[in-house]
DNA sequence: GTGAAAGCGCTAACAA
DNA sequence: TTGTTAGCGCTTTCAC
């Protein structure tokens, strides 16, 4: 019989056998952005993870648009995927009812929580407040933070942030808002433009934690030019994407469990296509872990806060 | 009529119309590795490529593996997209016959050429002789190179050298071997790996060329680590990624027309999609346009080559 | 056991 | 114009 098959190089119709399954076999991944390292390597980690149970990935992205997140939800595009995983950017906690139920779906960051959806995250507060505590035990205390966003009150940066304020909190350093830098976007540019604009502020500080390792990559390449050394001046970013471990000096960052998020996504998604479509079960929120990673950026040195 | 259908919340069924048209309206991308940044900016480039023309991407990674390459291109998971933009990496000019001719096909990269498969590419000689040629104009006579691919006849590392010793040539700089530095892979470990390498053998030079960014990234990396100074030894990279210019030094680079080859790549597939199944039109070879980007790693400084 | 038939939901062709 | 039907290629069911 396979002989027979193999001869004739007869190839089953997939489209076919999809119309009579009612399945495609392909997950779709809807991310922001590519070109950031952060979302490149969630994507491999994804494609790689669904490979791994016969499912191919359908990418999109969204640039980070609210209405652009909108229409990929509710367009019939959909339809060609099984399922959906979404790392929303534009979509904030208000849009959580916008979210389909009647499609599989798990979402990821931190912009949505409590949503009827499945939810994997990792911890951003415990994860920031570990980097904080983390340059405080390296005997700083003039910790500049880059890459907060304005008003927000659930999203990374202001998790991050919250972690920042607790491990201040709790080692006794009061908070200065004067060493706090705003940003919109979290480019490496947006950490550099931060960065000057820190020094030109004239604040002293002793370190720096930037809330991702974009930013901070390009925050240090600001300090750099300005003359300060690293790690006189301590720095710790946050993701650990793949090229902080060759950025110079070395970025320290915290290991916020990226490779985890796309293994249990994947999971969480693939139990929700094979559920029958009367039992949906409780949606799950799922935190992964995550580490510090202590790198030359944040080497022992004597600590003086300082104007550049 | 319109209103019946948004009241009835009539969705068409996407697979019925795929099986009943024979299109699906998604293209196949195989890529390498999408933590390179080269290859997820390219991903970038022609997924917002693809969308402008009603399409998705279905993403795959070939890990630079023939056999997985292979495995994809005859897989039927292939059915589910029309067409497919390949960029291989693990197959060579040997493998060319393997390429299916009745399937929409078009190749990137420069491991196939000359094959019955739509072609684009990036004019590799021409692109590193001018960064050479930069690098000279600059004064530099000692250049070495990061990245080369031992007995690689076609492939971006072997086209990059020869446009480095047609440089080299034209300006009368004899070619030292002594100058070459071998790779395996282009990730920026490698580069800091071979430059290391390139020290620690006592060579003199002036100047570094690496093949690809991210190597050269690494490079420059291990050179500051062992107290040299950019640009006094001036260095220049090939893809012009985004992060070269937030490099410190910035680093400059040869932009060989990544997003036109992103562009012309969708166009060619969608034509060869809508061709009449008799009448296939030749097979097209096309080469983008590239251009030298200045930055501070080639800043005119005194040159002076030498052991570091 | 092997084989025929029905039907997934759409669209193109045809009939009314 | 409007309505009906056949068939895309598979899989499941039911009859032999």
């Amino acid at each position: 019989m396979q002989l027979a098959i193999d001869e004739l190089g007869y190839r089953p119709n997939i489209t076919a056998r999809n119309l009579r399954s009612g399945r495609t076999g392909v997950i779709g991944l809807l991310l922001p952005e590519l070109s950031l390292s952060y979302f490149a390597e969630l994507a491999d980690d994804v494609i790689a993870e669904a490979e791994r149970h016969g499912l191919f990935v359908l990418l999109e992205k969204s640039g980070g648009d609210r209405n652009r997140e909108l229409a990929v939800l509710s367009s019939p595009r959909m339809q060609l995927t099984d399922g959906l995983i979404f790392s929303p950017l534009g979509m904030s906690q208000e849009d959580a009812h916008l979210l389909p139920l009647d499609y599989p779906l798990v979402l990821l960051g931190e912009r949505i929580f409590g949503s009827q959806v499945d939810h994997v995250t990792m911890r951003n507060v415990e994860a920031a407040r570990a980097a904080t505590e983390f340059l405080i035990q390296g005997g700083r205390r003039r910790i500049a933070v880059i890459g907060a966003h304005l008003e927000e009150v659930v999203g990374s940066a202001a998790l991050r942030l919250q972690g920042y304020r607790q491990a201040l909190e709790t080692a006794g350093i009061p908070f200065d808002p004067a060493l706090v830098s705003y940003t919109t976007l979290w480019h490496r540019s947006n950490g550099a433009e931060s960065m000057r604009a820190l020094i030109a502020s004239g604040v002293e500080f002793d370190a720096v934690f930037g809330l991702n390792d974009a930013l901070t990559l390009g925050a240090m390449r600001a300090l750099q030019e300005k003359g300060a050394r690293v790690p006189e001046i301590a720095v710790i970013g946050f993701d650990d994407i793949e090229e902080s471990q060759y950025a110079m000096p070395s970025l320290s960052s915290v290991d916020a469990g990226r490779g985890q998020i796309a293994a249990i996504a994947v999971d969480l998604l693939i139990r929700r296509i094979d559920e029958e479509s009367g039992s949906r079960a409780d949606p799950q929120e799922i935190l992964v872990d995550f580490k510090v990673v202590a790198r030359e950026s944040t080497s022992d040195v004597s600590a003086t806060a300082r104007r550049i």
